[in-house]
DNA sequence: GCGACTTTGTTCCTGCGTTCACAAGCGGCT
DNA sequence: AGCCGCTTGTGAACGCAGGAACAAAGTCGC
């Protein structure tokens, strides 16, 4: 949890300084981006704050000033030049650089992940894909055969995943996450409810369904909507967002 | 984005006062139950702050903070009784109260969601599935037959769902949601990569994948690790977490 | 029964993130 | 060419969340 303050980083084609980017603000240029991309297609070449905010769901300032990170491209008066952005921001999200995905647990979820298009469309292709189960080993599954999990480090070195999704049962994830550390991979996307131990140099984000349900549960509760046993808001309701 | 005051609501049982609780704090509240959850199963009956904010991994300041949103139930110089925590965080994240959830779009995902253990075996029952496909129609998946988007309105209505989970295709997204809001559905989790467009008393939260790899990308750019083009941090890597 | 130890609940404080508001800058119109 | 209006980019303020530190409180041992 440390905070670092600014620096910069060199692509290997050109030097430019990047200030201090907030955890929040990353998330939200992955929004831009992909309205952006979607606009692009439809035609559009200039955007102003205000409509691409309108569109991402945020304050037109909060998206500035996002914006205001990657650097300043937009033209006063007119707005941002949409393909040009879309460069800028693909560049400071590391999307120009190669990344290829391993997904470990080929369930339900896992099936669902490795044919789930989003991920190549946006430059992740998926390279290798790994259970326990000896009946899955060796049968393909969106065109990639499955490989047991045992060879996990060898095969992520081998095939330079940078990326390992987690889609197994609970009990079964933190073997699997030790292995994908082994291997190399430094970022896991982590489907399974249970926090994982890493070291300090891998990143892992954590995709829980049920805590997302709850969270709605709360909301819906608080507002007093809904069918169920009676809820009686007495004060503007407590939620602060 | 409003922000509302200190309110308190009434369970129809007994009269609680709450205070407001921050949005961030909900969400780890889940984290905290599902933790709770799994040590009674394994006979703990106390647990100290500092022990479950290690397993939940969080500050143990920042867990006390969180719990003091729910009341005072811990005993000083011992910690929490861990199955009336559970019962108190359930109550405050509404888990008393009736909930159930349709699934729109039985493609890849949904039907990985429409199978997902962990739905049922958290208090969100699977009771309605749908699809355009015409194919698909009657098909039971996970036990249970699907319908055509057209009558959702109607049985969402009257199975009284109320969260609604959209996997379909980013195109039919909005057009399933506003069936939804149709249908009297307040709670909508949307795996389409799209903002979608509710009325005020609606809340959505989005589950975007491909966000959730850029955001490792850009992570893991920043820090210099990995395969691909050089990249040179020359000062501290410019993140703030 | 009393003291010491443990752990909670809370207060204060620091820092981040978001929003407001405005000055600077650019294009279009006359 | 000059003015007008629109939009960006940023400086400042506000509000919230997180962390440290401490006082209150209750238990265990003697």
């Amino acid at each position: 949890m440390t905070v670092h303050e600014h620096g910069r980083y060199s692509t290997g084609v050109e030097d430019l300084p990047y200030r201090s980017v907030p955890e929040a603000a990353v998330g939200r240029l992955a929004v831009y981006l992909r309205v952006l991309t979607s606009m692009i297609e439809q035609g559009v070449t200039t955007m102003s704050s205000e409509v691409l905010a309108g569109a991402a769901g945020v304050n037109s300032a909060t998206l500035r000033k996002d914006l205001s990170y990657v650097g300043s491209y937009g033209t006063r008066g007119v707005g941002y030049d949409t393909a040009r952005l879309v460069e800028h921001i693909e560049r400071l999200l590391g999307l120009t650089r190669h990344h290829s995905i391993a997904v470990v647990g080929i369930g339900n979820l896992g099936h669902a992940l490795a044919n789930y298009p989003g991920f190549p469309d946006r430059g992740f292709p998926v390279t290798a894909l790994f259970d326990v189960d000896e009946d899955l080993i060796g049968v393909p599954v969106g065109g990639l055969p499955v490989d047991h999990v045992d060879s996990i480090p060898a095969i992520c070195a081998e095939r330079e995943v940078t990326i390992g999704v987690i889609c197994t049962p609970v009990p079964a994830a933190q073997g699997v996450c030790d292995l994908l550390v082994a291997g190399g991979v430094r970022c896991i996307l982590n489907f399974a409810p249970v926090v994982l131990q890493v070291p300090d140099d891998v990143e892992v984000r954590r995709v829980d369904l049920a805590v997302e349900l709850q969270i709605l549960s709360f909301h819906q509760v608080r507002r007093g909507n809904g069918i169920g046993p009676v809820v009686e808001p007495i004060d503007p309701i407590a939620v602060s967002r």
